[in-house]
DNA sequence: CTGAAAGCGCTTACAG
DNA sequence: CTGAAAGCGCTTACAG
């Protein structure tokens, strides 16, 4: 029975240095010599026997024993509030790019925005010993953050971003003003916003960006035209049907922050008989693959999702690297579409 | 500076015996010893001392330590297709959460079913010394999975099967006959098929099981009835207008093998100025979050993706243990919805 | 019931 | 240019 790790037996440095007569340090000196050249950790012929050799045998050395010994786990941990949401796996898809470039395998986890298992998850992230983490689900109120800062553990914010830590995200009061242009230039002048929850700061800059632009161009917006709401498509049906009941008169325009949210008030603007794009306009944001191929195709803003997870691992390489960072907001840009292409004239007064 | 992993000092077996006057080789003996007591590795009263400290000191061991002594990483690896894929991010939260009741974490990498990198990510996993891996981006034609069992690699697929290869999957067959029956019964007599990729058994299975059954039904099926497809959006629309351009006359129902490229034929009919579930019934497989929120809501066959991901580690765990496995079906049910309620005389044939 | 030793596979000063 | 030793934190027979 072989009881060695997945792929059977295993070759080892020891089993290079046999092979070839001479001692596991000089292999590893060699294997660990940068460039092809053995730079002074051995002779440019036993250099190239070893490496000739490793290569032949397939060899990989052992994270395990190469983390033991040098106390770093090449490991990068990642917090979510759910894979499932596009946007997140998304940005997964960016941080798993950029870290495999810089030699890191990366962990993920979901906490579904819940506090216990944000708590959780990252105590089993530290518990496996990752070298830093990124965090994904921040929350504005979060102690965690906080404590683990005093815990020295490094980290970044991606997606979210927390005043005092370092993060990378979309520049998302920017994002929400360009809404505010894009509806007012249209001749809209009775908007509502579903708003997102209220502790990711997502949801806030976005509709603190539209609302403060919506002021500033001489709009007016009441209290229950924002409607706090989960990000998903069920939240935003919620909430389409809030403001369809309390806002009188009827809104021509919803500015969702996330296409899911949007995706469900387009469900229940259609249920109440309205035409989307025609009798209500509805933008959405992150511009999700989804947006552009929907029966009525969303206008959102585009995030640059993956750039953002890059750059988040760029961050927290600086961070373990000791280097100061600062926190990065990436430009989103406007798609406009058929949901919100029209101009308040042609919309049903 | 602080040199150790994050969270900074830890705390080591050793800690823990110095600071309680006893050998290390006991406390780990105690800390093994399963339950509360002892079990024959220590005395009572020493065991309660250990795992007082233990809990106190917030010892957790070191599992790049326990991996190289034990061999084995309790590492497990998931390799899909896409992780913006909601089917399978959705089976991975699955994965997820029984791995970790399983004392497993779980990596994943998405190769973009591309064999090049399903390769090299396979080989980046066992690099990691994963004890297992789950393959959810499985090719029929795969050479990989022959190679891997030669190398003795512990491995179970989920999501697609593969002939000789033990597989967590949906009932595909039965997903695509529950389509036919319910198409059938509507009335519907001229239906097409948006198959997905040829590669993948759960497109080939879903096809074969709707045709299957639609054969049996007495029903007829042109060749160019069944169009392959990729399994987004973008994918179902091209698929859609194929249809439309080569199936004279027009089917009145669509069966898409996928939600998302239901969608995207949804968006299709649309801008042929068709209306979903009155001029044409539309069928979607999985039933993804969206199906039931979308502005029409898409009929589709609800796969049980979380179970199915939890199956896959329950399976992968038996190969780890050396015990034999069956592989498994899970049984779908069909949700029927606006897209296709509607029986055919109804529709404007 | 507990201690002492060996060793998992690697890296890194330190000699020579 | 290369070897030899020590040690990372743990587990596991083996003694006693």
């Amino acid at each position: 029975m072989d009881d060695s790790t997945a792929g059977g037996r295993t070759v080892t440095l020891k089993d290079l240095a046999n092979e070839l007569g001479i001692h596991p340090s000089t292999v590893s000196r060699i294997l660990h010599s940068g460039s092809d050249v053995a730079r002074g950790a051995a002779s440019v012929a036993t250099a190239q026997r070893v490496r000739d050799l490793a290569r032949k045998r397939g060899y990989s050395p052992d994270p395990q024993a190469t983390g033991l010994r040098t106390r770093r786990s090449n490991l990068l941990g990642v917090i979510v509030p759910r894979l499932s949401d596009l946007v997140l796996a998304t940005m997964y898809e960016g941080i798993e790019e950029a870290a495999a470039e810089l030699g890191y395998s990366t962990f993920v986890m979901n906490s579904r925005d819940d506090p216990d298992e944000q708590r959780r998850k990252t105590e089993t992230m530290l518990a496996r010993r990752v070298d830093g983490l990124i965090i994904g689900d921040a929350h504005l109120d979060s102690g965690l953050l906080r404590e683990l800062s005093a815990r020295r553990v490094p980290f970044v914010l991606m997606n979210r971003r927390v005043p005092g830590y370092p993060s990378a995200t979309c520049d998302d009061v920017l994002g929400g003003r360009l809404v505010a242009d894009h509806l007012w230039g249209n001749g809209h002048r009775n908007v509502a916003v579903i708003a997102g929850e209220p502790y990711a700061s997502t949801a806030v800059d976005r509709t603190a960006g539209f609302v403060d632009r919506w002021l500033a161009l001489g709009g007016s917006i009441s209290q229950n035209a924002v409607v706090w709401s989960r990000f998903d498509t069920a939240g935003g049906r919620e909430a389409a049907e809030t403001i369809l009941t309390d806002c009188n008169p009827r809104p021509t325009a919803l500015f969702a922050v996330n296409d899911f949210a949007a995706i469900g008030a387009m469900g229940s603007l259609r249920s109440h008989g309205l035409t989307v794009g025609h009798d209500v306009a509805v933008v959405g944001f992150n511009d999700t693959s989804l947006a552009s191929e929907l029966p009525i195709p969303l206008s959102s803003v585009r995030s640059p999702m993956l750039d953002i997870g890059r750059t988040a691992v760029q961050l927290l390489k600086q961070v373990l690297d000791g280097e100061r960072v600062e926190s990065m907001m990436l430009k989103p840009i406007l798609c406009v579409r058929e949901s919100s292409a029209l101009v308040v004239p042609s919309l049903a007064l």
